[in-house]
RNA sequence: GCACCCAUAGCUCAGUUGGUCAGAGCAUCUCGUUUACACCGAGAGGGUCAGAGGUUCGAGUCCUCUUGGGUGCACCA
């Protein structure tokens, strides 16, 4: 009888029970006393490119190589292999979605394989602060939920605001982290950072100061783009292109009709301009023509950027609001000034005829339409184009002239500044002086020094690289790490002559904080005397610190001191996560006690795992900060996964009511079948089709599991020399082998081999599927049943328990990276009977 | 506009240097109430691997073109 094993796995008993059995055994952590661990093993123990051909069967040796990504053998600066991974930082504001699952469950794989095979394994989790995105859902939430938003009613100073999303924020972490846990993440807690502790600022502060120092960052009024809603600059990845159906308007601007598809810009206008090769304009150009409406006088000018095939052949030049006119505006020293448009993208300032100011979007072009078509100066066309919007809101992006924090891209380092690191690792030379940011980038990848698993991301990020533009990393908002700039009062004078008003930014409503506004976000070049400028630029400089708030100002001696209001986009922070968590971690090993971080043992990184949708926001900017900061790449392999859609393929959202809640699945089904359902069948950087079939398949599938060692262990009890199963370690004896006994002996082993294989070459799919034909239908369907007749058989049953024994533990170690809960529960039955000598499935690694 | 990827059973997808590769899961049909499991078992049907050409002794697998679908990038006002 077995009446102790129930005949159905309830994943609801075991999973969390199991999980702090890990957590409190110390299983996630990284194990320096393993014994295979402080014996430093040969690279060819596992470097499956190494491995005896004698093994392979088919003399198919050769064949292990080219596109397998077999990781390569590494040792830390203790002479250990080791596997180290720093989790992607789940957003901290918000329940975890599908998307979540899904890098859970493929690096889960990853750090369970190794840390069995006796790697030294480390998986640094962490939570983001994620800024803008966070601050966007806040405000949605002040937004939506009323008795939420009325706790935060009243003024809000800065401090009150950061610290109500913090709150907010922390709030977030917690529930995601327990979130994380019933995945099953083996991540090591002890370890977890939060991208605003502290210490991890500090880096980021010390990175912001070297960049500057080595010329890389600088503060400069460039053409960027404006949220007219969420009231900041965003990079240009945080904007994407939306094809709009609109209509192409021609002016007659005098002698030369313009075509635009933005009418109400007319009042930024300071030129026109046509290419110098077109004759039909030839003998206009120098001359001047009059603009309807403001009855300003234009000059006309000549230049290549303009397309002679386009509309007329004629553009009106708006520098202050269009990136190419802005390029024509700054070639041909035009005014750059000319604004029409204010920070809500209403029409005002001096340039717009007062009739017009206030108006705004479809209704100021409207307006303006109407004016000019009354004048009978207008025609119109319908036209397809492409409008860059807010990635958040979808709004359309005003470009604005503004003062930010940029990154030089393509700009090479200063070499003398550079100097030894704080932390031992970046000589002088490893520093890549000389070299720019765009460089490093493409040399860890093209050198081979950084592999992606999946070609095709390679050739796409090579291609965002080499046409990279300087990154805007100053926001607009509160929630985030304050950019450590400080202005004396000098500075300040020639600069902050256009400041957005408190009276402008408490318009918002957003219940954020209203001091940001009364800080300058620096000069509207409309208002500064450039001359003026110039001269003020040679004497008092932005101060930049590493953090600490200066004194006074270096060269004038002011005290009066202002920090910028503004915070660094999110990923100039996370950019740094894979050095800055492990600087700020240790490893506790007695030999490492005068150097004794995780950096010198954990860095680089093995593997960088996440969406390819944030191959530019994240990945990029990791490998050349990465390589900047510390010399050398930050991880050897990228695995990128795709989007999860549902069995139609459609990408799942809110509104079509296909969204796959995890925690949902996991109290459903267990999380072991959701993660097998998120592995089995999606190769590499393809989407992940799931469906609640498949999911229950999978959960099939454990209760496969659980019934396969629930018949083996019932059968100890009516086997007659159960003594000499628990007390002999031999396996088989051959000559009692019968035909099935070879075939399932020799099943194991291969499958053993290629599941291994498959695991170290990012095949997952491949591996779950392996296992899942093998446990399923050559040990159960087919073995199993076999067996039944053989432990009847006097001769056979010892040998064949021993066989069934063995098969079973061998798929219980295979399978367990994949389905960590049901394989462990089945483990820790056969441990309370002495089947198995390991405590614990999870560090079993004989 | 430029670039990249994909097109294999009813559905969703695997298929690793070209040679048992024509596969899996789900679905469908037939049979089975065998004490590990009905969250089960035994068996069956179903694809000229988008189309055309080429390289090769041999091609879903490599090359070219066509068609259809997807994605990334983009200052055509």
């Amino acid at each position: 009888m077995h009446d102790d094993i129930v005949p159905a796995y309830d994943h609801l008993k075991h999973e969390s029970a199991l999980y702090l059995m890990w957590e409190k055994n110390h299983a996630f952590q990284p194990n320096f006393s393993n014994s295979k661990s402080q014996t430093p093993r040969l690279p060819s123990t596992w470097h499956v490119g190494q491995v005896n051909s004698k093994q392979i069967p088919n003399n198919k040796a050769q064949s292990l190589k080219r596109d397998d990504h077999s990781l390569e053998f590494r040792t830390s600066s203790l002479g250990l292999p080791y596997f180290s991974m720093v989790m992607p930082p789940p957003n901290a504001n918000g329940s975890l979605h599908i998307g979540h699952a899904v890098f859970v469950t493929l690096e889960d794989i990853m750090v369970r394989y190794h840390r069995m095979k006796g790697d030294l394994t480390l998986w640094l989790p962490g939570a983001d602060h994620a800024g803008f995105e966070t601050q966007v859902v806040y405000q949605k939430k002040l937004e939506k939920d009323p008795s939420f938003a009325k706790a935060k009613e009243g003024k809000r100073s800065r401090e009150e605001t950061f610290q109500d999303i913090l709150a907010f924020t922390l709030a977030n972490k917690e529930n995601m982290e327990n979130q994380l846990r019933r995945l099953g993440a083996s991540c090591d807690w002890t370890r977890a950072k939060f991208t605003l502790d502290d210490d991890i600022i500090k880096i980021v502060y010390q990175t912001f100061k070297e960049l500057y120092d080595d010329g890389l960052v600088y503060r400069d009024s460039k053409i960027i783009n404006w949220c007219t809603k969420h009231q900041t600059t965003l990079s240009d990845l945080e904007i994407t292109h939306e094809d709009r159906a609109s209509e192409l308007y021609e002016i007659k601007y005098d002698d030369i009709t313009v075509a635009t598809t933005r009418p109400e810009t007319m009042f930024g206008d300071v030129a026109v301009a046509v290419n110098p090769a077109d004759k039909r304009f030839k003998h206009l150009i120098g001359t001047t023509v009059i603009q309807p409406l403001t009855n300003r006088e234009l000059p006309v000018i000549a230049d290549e950027l303009v397309d002679r095939e386009f509309g007329t052949g004629a553009l009106k030049i708006t520098p202050a609001h269009d990136g190419t006119d802005y390029d024509i505006g700054k070639k041909h020293s035009l005014a750059m000034d000319h604004t029409a448009f204010d920070f809500f993208g209403k029409l005002g300032g001096n340039w717009v005829p007062i009739k017009y100011h206030n108006l705004k979007g479809e209704e100021a072009r409207k307006k303006v339409i109407d004016d000019l078509e009354k004048l009978g100066l207008l025609t119109r066309k319908p036209y397809k184009n492409s409008v860059a919007v807010c990635y958040k809101c979808h709004k359309t992006i005003e470009p604005m002239v503004l003062p930010q924090w940029f990154i030089a891209m393509t700009k090479k380092t200063k070499s003398e500044k550079l100097k030894a690191k704080n932390y031992g690792v970046a000589s002088p030379q490893s520093r890549n002086e000389g070299k720019s940011l765009q460089e490093l980038g493409i040399e860890a990848v093209k050198s081979g020094e950084v592999k992606f698993v999946t070609k095709k991301f390679e050739k796409i990020y090579l291609h965002w690289l080499e046409n990279l533009r300087d990154w805007n990393i100053s926001r607009q908002i509160v929630w985030g790490i304050r950019i450590p700039a400080w202005y004396c009062e000098n500075y300040l004078k020639s600069q902050m002559s256009n400041v957005k008003s408190a009276d402008e930014k408490s318009k918002i409503g957003d219940g954020i904080s209203s001091e940001v506004a009364t800080c300058p976000v620096g000069p509207r070049q409309n208002e500064v005397d450039s001359s003026e400028v110039e001269e003020e630029q040679k004497t008092c400089q932005p101060i930049i610190t590493a953090g600490e708030t200066p004194d006074k100002c270096p060269t004038c001696g002011s005290t009066q001191l202002t920090q910028d209001p503004d915070v660094f986009d999110t990923w100039f922070s996370s950019g740094q996560w894979t050095f800055a968590p492990l600087m700020t971690t240790n490893s506790n090993h007695p030999e490492l006690k005068e150097r004794s971080r995780d950096f010198e043992t954990f860095y680089p990184t093995t593997v960088m795992e996440t969406g390819h949708d944030i191959l530019f926001f994240w990945v990029a900017r990791m490998i050349m900060l990465g390589k900047y900061k510390t010399g050398k790449a930050p991880f050897k392999y990228v695995y990128l996964h795709g989007l999860v859609r549902d069995k139609d393929r459609q990408k799942m959202s809110k509104s079509k009511g296909n969204v796959v809640d995890p925690l949902g699945v996991i109290d459903q089904y267990g999380a072991d079948a959701l993660r097998m359902a998120l592995v089995f069948g999606v190769s590499a950087g393809n989407d992940i089709v799931i469906s609640e079939e498949k999911i229950k398949g999978m959960r099939n599938f454990s209760n496969k599991v659980w019934n396969i060692a629930r018949f083996v262990i019932s059968n100890l009890e009516t086997l007659n020399s159960k003594s000499e199963v628990l007390n002999k370690s031999q396996i088989q004896n051959s000559k009692l082998q019968t035909d099935a006994d070879k075939v399932i002996l020799q099943k194991l082993e291969q499958t053993e081999k290629s599941v291994k294989k498959d695991i170290e070459n990012f095949r997952f799919h491949e591996a779950a599927q392996t296992l899942y034909q093998f446990i399923w239908h050559d040990f159960a369907d087919i073995y199993i049943e076999v067996s039944k007749k053989q432990l009847e058989d006097k001769d056979l049953s010892l040998n064949t328990y021993f066989i069934l024994l063995n098969t079973v533990k061998v798929s219980l170690k295979l399978l367990h990276p994949f389905m960590p809960f049901v394989t462990e529960a089945v483990w820790q039955e056969m441990v309370a009977r002495k089947l198995v000598s390991d405590k614990m499935l999870i560090t079993s690694n004989s």
